[in-house]
DNA sequence: ATTAATGGCCTGAACACAAGACCTTTTTTA
DNA sequence: TAAAAAAGGTCTTGTGTTCAGGCCATTAAT
């Protein structure tokens, strides 16, 4: 189960939680009933710079791994080179990833979080919190969603890619490895699903709570974190074999809630060790 | 259950402020398994243009009203008055609005769907028939998660807001009050999830789906239709206040299975009338 | 008839982006 | 060692979008 402003059934008096909810519904961004909020609209620029984080977020470009060089970026990505560096100025300043000139030049993504990262969160992770707490509950909801509907539709295929990717996790002894491997596990189930849009969906909603930190945050300090994640991947595979959409979409929430947890403490580390 | 798309193709192109960010991206086509695409961002325009068919959609300007005036409307969205024109245009060009001038001028929602509309159907919606298909499906777990969350969350408030909302559909004698009471109720079974994300979420699902058509269209052609979406929403009030996550889910994603059959129907009678 | 409220229209400045040329740095290769 | 190649860094110029503001045209209320 998600974490969630807690609230019980039949709950006559306004709770602490009904109140906390009551104030996220008024004060955060997103129009209440009907009010028509101003309008803001993204550079290209920015679009491209979340897609770029939301490549390195899902894995397609792993820590040392190098992105496409800038006049290859705009050709694929149909923007001018100025826009292109523009974007990816914006993730070095965020850290993630590290700008090298010359012959082998290009942007490469961090192995790990650096000092101007931390301090990225800071400041772009902390004012945001309250939106943040909303989104790792969409998030979760969503991935029960997605897993519950891979269960009801998955095909063979489906399932041994499913295994494949379990496999890779198992057998993952480096870090690069074991991500390339969770992003495999999550791309199959998301394929499951018969739908590129809950693919599209699911993937958004990692790139909005996770803001271009590599992959999933588990594995990176604790091993213990790793086998808790090899457990329910497979329990998850499980149910998801079985057809069981129930078990399939509480496992996928509890997996979930692990993951927002872990960006929890981690914000909540980098703001208790302020820059030195 | 939802009608699964019969497509696993991953569909081409792609593309902006939170969740409605997100969801351009998602139903605009989006990468692929990973490959980056080309950029599309939508121009200010274009996002009032959304902005004020997905109020049209979800009720907030019913059959017949005013929208607010230009000057208003920049003002309240924070945009320049030719933007606000612009958009407008569009929205008369598909025939949502009627413009009138003069004093008590302004954009006016039109009662029925007009030839130029229908023409706009076929123009603008039969060649994105695949990719409505997997939207219609979305749409369809969207809502199922949001009912069996509400299940889950409810306040008795919540339960208050929907009793309220069901009074005022089976009282309901013109289309005008359907269709407030319909959007009501849905209004309140999303406040019940407690997420204004969620919320977010499924607005624009409907803006997409309906793509500026005004509220559900049931009610429209067929009393039988207006029946049977009230026994269903009952059946879904039962079901929340009960707390009965899985029979909520179940019987919304019926709900919404049956709306995007209608959806589908209609634009399949404008497929088969060709203009004259 | 007058006035007020509204849409319709126009101009100029500011900005974002695209396209392309050219420079600098670094590695590879002759 | 010198030249070539590949990459990022910088600059200029053109174009389209948006904003800000004013003025005109139309219509209904007074």
């Amino acid at each position: 189960m998600c974490n969630v402003p807690d609230v019980h059934p039949d709950t006559p008096p306004p709770s602490t939680d009904d109140l906390s909810r009551m104030l996220n519904r008024v004060l955060d961004g997103t129009p209440q009933s009907s009010a028509l909020g101003p309008v803001k609209v993204h550079s290209v620029a920015t679009e491209v710079a979340d897609r770029l984080m939301t490549a390195v977020a899902i894995g397609d470009y792993l820590p040392g791994e190098r992105l496409p060089g800038e006049r290859e970026l705009a050709s694929i990505l149909d923007v001018s080179r100025a826009t292109v560096r523009e974007a990816i100025g914006r993730l070095q300043a965020v850290g993630i990833v590290e700008i090298k000139r010359g012959r082998t030049g290009g942007a490469y993504v961090r192995t790990s979080w650096t000092e101007a990262t931390a301090s990225a969160v800071r400041r772009t992770l902390l004012p945001r919190w309250p939106e943040l707490e909303q989104l790792f509950d969409l998030r979760c909801l969503v991935e029960g969603l997605v897993a519950r509907t891979a269960a009801l539709r998955r095909t063979e295929e489906d399932l041994a890619a499913m295994r494949a990717a379990l496999d890779g996790y198992a057998r993952a002894r480096t870090l690069g490895e074991e991500q390339a491997a969770d992003a495999a596990f999550h791309g199959a189930v998301l394929a499951a699903t018969g739908n590129p849009k809950i693919t599209a969906l699911s993937r958004d909603m990692l790139t909005r709570v996770s803001l271009g930190f590599p992959v999933e945050p588990y594995g990176e300090d604790d091993p213990e974190d790793y086998q808790r994640a090899l457990i329910e991947h497979r329990k998850i595979y499980e149910a998801i074999e079985a057809g069981d959409a129930e078990q399939a979409g509480s496992l996928a929430e509890e997996h979930f809630t692990l993951t927002s947890d872990m960006m929890r403490a981690m914000l909540e580390r980098a703001q208790e060790r302020p820059p030195h």
